[in-house]
DNA sequence: AGGTAGATAGCACATCTGCACTATTCTACA
DNA sequence: TGTAGAATAGTGCAGATGTGCTATCTACCT
């Protein structure tokens, strides 16, 4: 069994070691890294082996890291990344989880439900998420980027790593028509290639 | 809120009937619908509004839809996959839920429990637990497909959608021979396009 | 010493892709 | 009944992509 690798990221140094402290003794065996901001985490994460959790504040000072995540998940596919966050909204930890972290905790909980949690995600391999108050889930109709329905068929068939000629087959209609979809969408999504358009689409759970 | 649309995959009438109503017990307005191969499932899933969950027997008579379930995956981003399994086997389980499954299910476990955690995936949008017995985690370095150090890196950035000049920038090489390692690696992953490596990477966990 | 494999770099060629533009048809909506 | 938006189909073009070739350098194995 390979030792785990757990970084953790958060600009305030107590919570910082209290963490690694809580996590060190019930995981004596795993190396535990600490990094105070963003940048720092994945520059140590990029150094030796691919760590196989990262647990991250969600605010640095006034700024989020929201917008990193998916770059995140995406550069490290098998790690587990799990936010932790001052704040309780749920409206927040969704769209978090939503872009494809494992596990969504809240600081306010106790240090013992805290690292049980963690505990959770890097023993059972999955996902878990957290909040004391949560029931019921929003309605998941928001927003999907705008993409028509049409825009949709063909993101899924591309994010599936099909062609053009592939998808046109699949829809039947023209691969000239495919070609005017997948310009639509990637203007919608912000991108310039297929490939990073389906980048987008797994990690933002679209298609 | 949207109505929960369940797909329950089974070749079982009576576990099928029977997991049916534990389910409308729980969730009496979320629409459960049945199928007794996993081709019926794909068939009924892609008719109607797309379905919020499916709930899969691993084995349908001898055969195993572990194959499947990576296309299953890409098809139905959105949608909440839970696989049920007779066996206990920690190595399948792992390997299954590395395809990007969202929970794995024992059929040994009892109904009620089986029910909390559909349930937990349903409402809590991640989450999953599984296998009673499961304590540490394997140590992951199962064959990554047989890539080189360097087509890892070159196949990471492109799943997170860069072009051959970004990725040639990144870990600063030519572009020539950034389309070397892409050649190569789509060679290794039996495709013939970026963007079907990106899936494929995605899905199997790579990258 | 010789052989193999990986990483590097380059060239040439055919294809694919993304974009700009035009145009027709159909549906929904005011 | 227009009008707007969506889906359809097409052409032309520039740039990106994938493949096949050659070639050098390093590391490792026999």
């Amino acid at each position: 069994m390979r030792a785990d690798r757990i970084v953790i990221a958060d600009d305030h140094p107590v919570f910082r070691e209290g963490l690694r402290r809580l996590i060190q003794g019930t995981a004596s065996n795993a190396e535990v890294i600490e990094a105070d901001t963003f940048r720092d985490m994945i520059q140590l994460a990029r150094e030796g082996p691919v760590p196989t959790t990262f647990i991250v504040d969600l605010m640095f000072g006034d700024r989020s890291v929201e917008t990193s995540l998916s770059a995140l998940r995406l550069e490290f596919c098998r790690t587990s990344i799990i936010v932790l966050s001052m704040v309780d909204d749920r409206t927040v930890a969704e769209r978090i989880l939503s872009k494809g972290v494992d596990g969504f905790i809240s600081k306010t909980l106790s240090p013992r439900e805290i690292v049980a949690a963690i505990a959770a995600v890097r023993n059972g391999d999955q996902v878990l998420l957290l909040e004391p108050t949560f029931s019921a889930l929003s309605d998941r109709d928001d927003e999907p980027a705008a993409l028509t329905r049409r825009q949709r068929d063909v993101l899924r068939l591309l994010t599936a790593g099909k062609t053009n000629k592939e998808i046109a087959q699949a829809l039947q209609i023209s691969p000239f028509t495919v070609r005017i979809h997948v310009s639509a969408l990637l203007k919608t999504l912000g991108v310039s290639s297929r490939t990073a358009a389906a980048a987008k689409a797994t990690a933002y759970g679209l298609a």
